[in-house]
DNA sequence: ATACTCCCTACTAATTCTATAGAGAAACAG
DNA sequence: CTGTTTCTCTATAGAATTAGTAGGGAGTAT
């Protein structure tokens, strides 16, 4: 289940990737708009920024903008940023792999290759998806249906 | 990420359906062998009982067998009763939908169509792999393999 | 009758998630 | 240079969920 940090993560960077001209948007605006707590909000844009995908500026008419096009910034990563990886299981996961304690046989773990599929069934949707995409236009998917 | 209590239960139940000549296994044996915590177990198999994965007796001898073949317990009904729904955000849940609180126009969330997508592909897999397609033979997988 | 094993309710402990507080540092306006 | 604005950072508090414990009750077999 995704966090509620996600969830206002993944409402930032949409809202963001919907101001057409690359304005800079104010803590305070999106948690105004988005109903988050400002001061929460403060803590996962920082983060977002941190880990490349927002870029800012401080003192009057700064704010937050996306560092990078709408159309590279994909659910998958958002989601590891702010919760971890997608996978079920540690076990079963590529970036954030860790061995079960006490399972002799990880090879043979029936458990582990279920959610292997689970994972790669996520990730095939999560990390092919950008924002863009997800708006609908002027993504990547729209581009490409397009021939641009 | 699921929950220790849903690892228990799918060792447990993998366990379970192992056991070739349906024979009763007593908490404290899975306990055992799987380093749970005894009375942790206890609950979760209980639950597993009301929700009619499990039979159960009392007494000497007592113990839990599986209530029906192992081909027709799927880790999506497991999953679910340890840990709720399958889908990442309530919205996008078949089985436990709740509107999102603060979301006008939930048909064009674009958060709620990507999480509908991962939620129809964890369910592509989890309901439809049973304890016995994980465990490789005598599962429905196999059988239809071999035409049976 | 007794020993055994599941059944049930209540509670405690540990962890994670959500949110708040407040001071600090860059940018800008005047 | 001073004051205001807005992001930056660290620490902490409160709430919720998860994990685990305790102890007696009830059915079953011998």
């Amino acid at each position: 289940m995704l966090s509620k940090k996600t969830k206002y993560a993944l409402r930032a960077l949409l809202m963001l990737a919907e101001q057409e001209d690359a304005e800079m948007i104010q803590v305070s605006d999106i948690a105004q708009r988005q109903k988050a707590p400002k001061k929460f909000l403060e803590l996962i844009l920082l983060e977002l920024k941190k880990h490349g995908l927002l870029y800012s500026q401080r003192g009057k008419n700064g704010g937050y903008v996306l560092a990078k096009p709408a159309s590279e910034i994909y659910f998958g990563q958002i989601i590891r940023i702010m919760d971890g990886p997608l996978a079920p299981i540690p076990c079963a996961s590529l970036t954030g792999y860790r061995r079960c304690v006490d399972c002799e046989n990880e090879a043979k773990c029936p458990i582990r290759r279920v959610m292997r599929k689970v994972r790669d069934a996520m990730s095939e949707i999560l990390d092919k998806t950008s924002i863009a995409d997800a708006l609908g236009s002027s993504g990547r998917k729209f581009r490409r249906a397009h021939g641009l």
